[in-house]
DNA sequence: AAATATTTTTAGATTCACCTAAAAATTAAT
DNA sequence: ATTAATTTTTAGGTGAATCTAAAAATATTT
């Protein structure tokens, strides 16, 4: 497996998730920075070994075998922003672009000693859950900060993107996953958010709370 | 500067220990199981980018900044090997393989934060001294067993092959990194030895004691 | 249901790192 | 000092993963 199919097969599987009649292969060129008749090429190929299910201009979706790889992907990848952000004091916002290379590292034994290493983590630290060496992943119910009703509190325990602007915004906040945050009002028009963090106000646009996951 | 780039300046750098004057193309292509031909178009390539110096027919050596990034790799290789024997509990034959690919992330902050986190090591695990930073490595005198007087007795330092199968049969004769040896006899007819480790004597081919070196 | 817009695929190039086969340069042997 | 052997380079080609531009299929609008 070439780190350019495991790339495919990674986004096909994060993709899937959010419309799992099929993926686009538009949504796949736009998320790996590559142009779809890239995309259609590399499809093909995935089809050929049996990673995916593939008719043109149907879209795909992940084969049984296709899943299983792609969870292993990103099992490699959340242990290894564990390790950097646990062991050598990388930031959570440092961590997604190394670990983008070292998820392609091929041994099964160096991820599972760093697993083992590491005592067996459940979460990134982002916030998003660790499949065991099986493939197996455990569903967290969590919403959007966008979704909760005005009144209650609830913590943050994870971020929707993870890019660095976002991360560094949330630094900036002082919000990190345990962070209680109480909703105190709802702007209709624009969807604005007045909340209450570590005792003071805040208020955060749309685009910040649906970014952003508490339970 | 691609993986193959660098594998090229990683064995270049290896290869100029040993010959000064010049490396040769073929035995480039040897060390990476490469064709001369496909040799031939990399220096060219390597030269462009003033990293090597290279004249047709001539042979090859790294210029300052060649070389500086070839220690890096170098760096790179042995701190990953440090590392997955100290932390994650793999033997000195099974790190080889796995550190080739680790040499290749690319992240100034993750090899410094894992030296840190590593102690600074000055050795690898074959005792191999590792360079720092700033590319700066010790030069530690150490002698091969075969160069070894008769009635002398030394420790075990390093290895000149790391393979597997070299590795395994040290590990096999209980030998390691600190063994004392005492070398007994001297075949003159095959430079086979005769030696003392672990209160027990041995018989070594001059193939065994022209790849461990002892001081 | 046509016309239009969008999405996806095909066709044909490009770059990288490799290859084979043959030519050229260097080195060794007679 | 030729000849022979070896080493190295050139010339031309391959597969992987990308690209652009154009054609084909699907989806949307009027």
């Amino acid at each position: 497996m070439t780190t350019s199919e495991e790339n495919y097969l990674k986004v096909i599987y994060h993709l899937s998730n959010l419309s799992p009649k099929g993926v686009n292969t538009n949504a796949i060129a736009a998320m790996l920075d590559t142009k779809a008749s890239s995309v259609t090429d590399m499809l093909k190929k995935l089809s050929e070994k049996d990673w995916i299910y593939y008719q043109k201009y149907q879209g795909v979706s992940l084969t049984d075998k296709g899943k299983f790889n792609a969870k292993i992907i990103v099992r490699k990848h959340r242990l290894w922003e564990v390790f950097l952000v646990e062991k050598l004091g990388f930031a959570w916002d440092e961590v997604h672009e190394v670990a983008e290379e070292l998820e392609h590292i091929k041994s099964e034994k160096l991820i599972n000693q760093l697993d083992q290493f590491l005592n067996f983590p459940s979460f990134d630290p982002h916030g998003d859950p660790i499949p065991n060496a099986k493939g197996e992943i455990i569903k967290i119910e969590k919403q959007l900060v966008s979704e909760i009703e005005v009144g209650k509190t609830i913590t943050c325990v994870g971020v929707k993107d993870t890019s660095v602007n976002f991360l560094q915004y949330l630094n900036k906040q002082n919000i990190s996953l345990g962070t209680k945050i109480k909703v105190l009002e709802k702007e209709p028009f624009d969807g604005t958010l007045k909340i209450e963090i570590n005792n003071s106000v805040l208020v955060i646009s749309d685009k910040i709370a649906n970014n952003l996951y508490v339970k």
